[in-house]
DNA sequence: GAACGCCTAGGTATTTATACCTATGTATTT
DNA sequence: AAATACATAGGTATAAATACCTAGGCGTTC
């Protein structure tokens, strides 16, 4: 397998020197792109926010133990994909990491296939996030640039009301809707309604607060 | 509290009578409806598949463990919450449960206000997902009417093209579009292209090949 | 062979959306 | 005071969708 994606990392918190060695030496033997780092403060201050990739983490270490460091990239918001490996922790440890959103948890000793198998799995979880990211970033943008008006007239078209309703609803003409319509389609850079609609409901821009459909 | 919506169950699946006892009245004093059952093929010809509810869980019983049933309950597409509760699981144990979907793995013993937190996790869990299914039911049931035809058409119009494009894409007459595109409005019970494209994207009813947008 | 479902496609009329244009009042910023 | 951004709304024209109608060809089922 080869993995040169020359900018996904796969992180490696550890405090034993052997432990490092050992992993990175598999890790890189499978083509990627291994950093090592002794302590989660280390990690803090080297990762890469840019580039995709995931963490494989002690869960006990001197100062900042695993399920801290797990807590902390909550904190900071930062979503790379977490496999804990630990010694000597406990179910609840586990369950913490897990419920935080680990990919797994492993003991050590581990299978090394298994850990390879969960790094395939996080790297793609971490890609595939970060492309919606980018996606709805863009989107983002777009929806910021839109008026008070406009994003209420968004709201109506997405909601599938026609230019007369939508009049109805904000009382005001009819080609005041035409205006802040053709506007919204121009600055959201949408072709059509279909593409508008599915821009909106692909990044949940707007307040749900509408029912689209009712089961019978 | 007050959970006294007369059709949502908790299941309660553990071998030891003390711990089936002291539990449901537990759970009980808190409004909720339990079964409790000493083994998994009790709770398997008992579960109510039409209410929503969750499973608490022994990891260790005899003929079948805890685990066992969860996968039983996947192959069976059975989707129940499932809170673990265990005396003497492992990590592994752990991780198999969480992997598989588990809400949450408690050692005995545990805080009896943890498992109540997680039996409300777990039971909005279950509701969400119900609504979700039977929304996508509803709107599955309309696309099974559908001819293929009809599905073309239905995809060429989500994903943006007007009648005359999608009549150039099939080489027909757009005419004959105009008319399969009424059917499918009227079959799908879609009052405009926006309320149409909400219900197909929010179940990914169609293959996605499609790039709603690109990300410049 | 008749009935049915489906794809096909035309006629006609109405309603909507879209694409240009202009223009005014108001509030905020410079 | 001038410039800018925004909501407002009209004129005109074209394009598109929608709602009615009819109807032939083709394959399957009864």
């Amino acid at each position: 397998m080869d993995h040169n994606s020359p900018n996904v990392f796969v992180y490696l918190v550890d405090d034993e020197f052997a432990v490092r060695d050992a992993l990175a030496l598999l890790i890189k033997a499978s083509g990627w792109s291994v950093k090592s780092f002794d302590c989660a403060q280390d990690f803090l201050n080297n990762y890469y926010h840019e580039f995709p990739g995931c963490l494989i983490l002690d869960v006990k270490m001197p100062v900042m133990g695993g399920l801290e460091l797990q807590e902390e990239l909550i904190k900071r918001n930062i979503k790379i994909p977490i496999i804990f490996i630990s010694g000597n922790a406990d179910i609840p440890d586990s369950a913490k990491a897990f419920r935080a959103g680990a990919v797994d948890f492993l003991e050590k000793p581990f299978e090394k296939s298994i850990l390879l198998e969960r790094i395939d799995e996080a790297v793609q979880k971490d890609i595939k996030a970060r492309q919606q990211l980018l996606e709805k970033a863009s989107i983002q943008d777009c929806f910021n640039r839109l008026t008070t008006r406009e994003k209420e007239v968004l709201q109506l078209i997405v909601n599938s009301h026609s230019n007369k309703e939508a009049a109805k609803i904000l009382d005001v003409s009819p080609r005041t809707i035409d205006a802040h319509r053709a506007r919204v389609m121009d600055k959201m850079q949408a072709e059509n309604v279909a593409a508008l609609v599915t821009m909106v409901m692909s990044h949940e821009l707007l307040s749900q607060t509408f029912a689209p459909r009712e089961v019978q």
